[in-house]
DNA sequence: ACATTTTTTGCAACTTTATTGCATCTTATT
DNA sequence: AATAAGATGCAATAAAGTTGCAAAAAATGT
């Protein structure tokens, strides 16, 4: 098990207090966050525009994906690597809660194949599911 | 075939003049628009606030419905209705093309069934793919 | 350990996207 | 033509995101 410094290394991210701590409130946190989650959560503690720019920093390096979605402030979410770093599987599914309206991936779950009309070129797919997920659901 | 203004009149929405002009703009267009899109359309005809008003009915009436996106700014595309006027199908895909990066509905295509871990209950489901686009794909 | 280089941070200002209140005007109805 | 319900434009405000720049902190070389 890495810890979050090394998870950062691995990344070519430098070694930051707000680094460490964004990173380990996405890792101790199932659902997808925004940004004003964040700014919430870190209070006076770090500069908005900094989270801005941590959370830019994740998408770039691979931390992080956004999640398409139709609320108006972006959804990232950790991406999982299994075994290279440096790649990502984008074709997972997500799900929004229409209760509680988290969103959270479903990393076990494959999208389909399917094949598109003559000239579509596929390069990613993302498939948002809306619905009463399980802690709803009781 | 039916005209805009008896289109409007079956979702229960008055015949104005932006109404007609904005549901045209949509027919003759078929790729996914956003607000910013439109205020540039109608320049100084309409106000923005009225084009906001206008898109946000035509999503209550089932006019119109939000394509989940990680741009910032909202896509709107119309929906089709097959029979019912009441009822949309949510359960077909979007491609956006990363080349020109228009938006569009893919009626044709089916989301495949999936099954969810014990306890989600799937409402509905948007799949976007990302890729390029006929047009582009010369 | 210290100086240097590179990157990150915080602050201020700004842009873009979207919403609300209210008076006025328009549509549909009688 | 009068009325009631709903839509529009304007001003103000809120929410989401970006940019420039000087100061601070990380990494690098000696």
């Amino acid at each position: 098990m890495l810890t979050i410094e090394q998870i950062l290394k691995q990344h070519n991210l430098r070694v930051t207090q707000i680094r460490l701590e964004v990173l380990s409130y996405f890792q101790s946190n199932k659902n997808a966050l925004t940004h004003a989650v964040l700014e919430t959560h870190f209070a006076k503690k770090f500069d908005r525009v900094t989270i801005y720019r941590t959370l830019t920093s994740f998408l770039e390096n691979g931390l992080l994906h956004k999640i398409p979605d139709d609320s108006g402030a972006t959804k990232y979410a950790l991406c999982h690597h299994e075994g290279n770093v440096h790649t990502h599987d984008d074709h997972h599914v997500h799900f929004k809660c229409k209760k509680c309206d988290k969103i959270e991936c479903l990393y076990n779950l494959e999208i389909p194949k399917l094949h598109l009309p003559k000239k579509y070129k596929m390069e990613n797919a993302n498939l948002l599911i809306e619905g009463i997920c399980a802690a709803c659901n009781n």
